[in-house]
DNA sequence: CCTTGACTGGGCAGATTGCCCAGTCGACAT
DNA sequence: ATGTCGACTGGGCAATCTGCCCAGTCAAGG
């Protein structure tokens, strides 16, 4: 299970240049086409790999604010908050977490002036007891997966 | 600047169906294939969409537990820091932020004792002060862009 | 020794891509 | 009012890629 080697480097590859087609993949990884094209059905159809959606910057929407918000929520009010935190545009994930908070959102603003809004917005609703907000003013590490993807190929070459 | 309603409609496709090409893409929305392919270029090299990288699962991959760690930093040894967590593959993303702790991240791991070794390694190292870590539970809304994309959209049309 | 699954190498028709062009249309400046 | 400019349309063309199929090889497991 999970994925071996050359699933890694072919996850590898189209993070690389995703616009790659199946044939041209086969020539990198030095593989037959089929391989490229069983491989790649059998990731998606195990899930491992869940699309290709494009990945849209917020700050060149107009949102260059990120902020993680740290909610408290009300006993038994969950359903509601999620339901009302779908609604927020700006409420771009959220999560339900074990300790202090109760759950964590992240936000993006046009402006810290706008983040104000977004956060009244948020909050704005019976059932979060109070909220703790940690601007964004770096990302060292952007989102990624690749390092965790060559780990998992690894784990299962040694196997 | 920033992106029409054209765009947006765009984006909101692209997002529903990463796999069509731009040909479909121009039937879908009734315009003429060369207007898409410019679309898309401008897209691109204005940044708003980034690429379309695969959207890995890291559950899919043997990470299923995902948790958010809240570190305090001692001071000036920020960039040790951080170039300490590049080298953690579990460490999908980090962030430097205001507020309480100087950096939050998120970490993935195999299992909850596993989180344990993967916090030990994120903190085992000098500069760290203190961590506070959040293990999620549920994710009720997964990481999204598109009501972000519509919003952005209808505020160019209203101007 | 046989079966099964994965991979290779190849073929084929149909669809798509990248690229180019002329013409239309609306916004904007002179 | 006139001219310019950028965006969009509709069409064409060669080259490429996709989806699909097939036979043969090879290693692993029974």
């Amino acid at each position: 299970m999970a994925i071996d080697h050359l699933d890694g480097r072919l996850i590898v590859l189209l993070a690389r240049e995703p616009r790659i087609g199946v044939l041209e993949a086969s020539r990198r990884l030095g593989v037959a086409r089929g391989t490229v094209q069983a491989r790649m059905d059998r990731l998606q159809s195990q899930g491992v790999v869940r699309g290709f959606g494009p990945d849209v910057d917020p700050a060149a929407l107009g949102y260059p604010v990120t902020a993680f918000a740290t909610l408290e929520i009300k006993q038994g009010q969950g359903a509601d908050v999620r339901a009302h935190l779908t609604t927020v545009p700006e409420v771009l994930e959220l999560h339900t977490t074990t300790g202090h908070g109760d759950m964590l959102c992240r936000l993006v603003a046009r402006s810290n002036a706008d983040l104000q809004r977004v956060i009244d917005r948020v909050v704005g609703f019976e059932g979060i007891v109070r909220a703790s907000t940690a601007i964004v003013m770096e990302n060292p590490v952007p989102l990624r997966i690749i390092p965790l993807v060559e780990q998992a190929a690894q784990d299962s070459r040694d196997s």
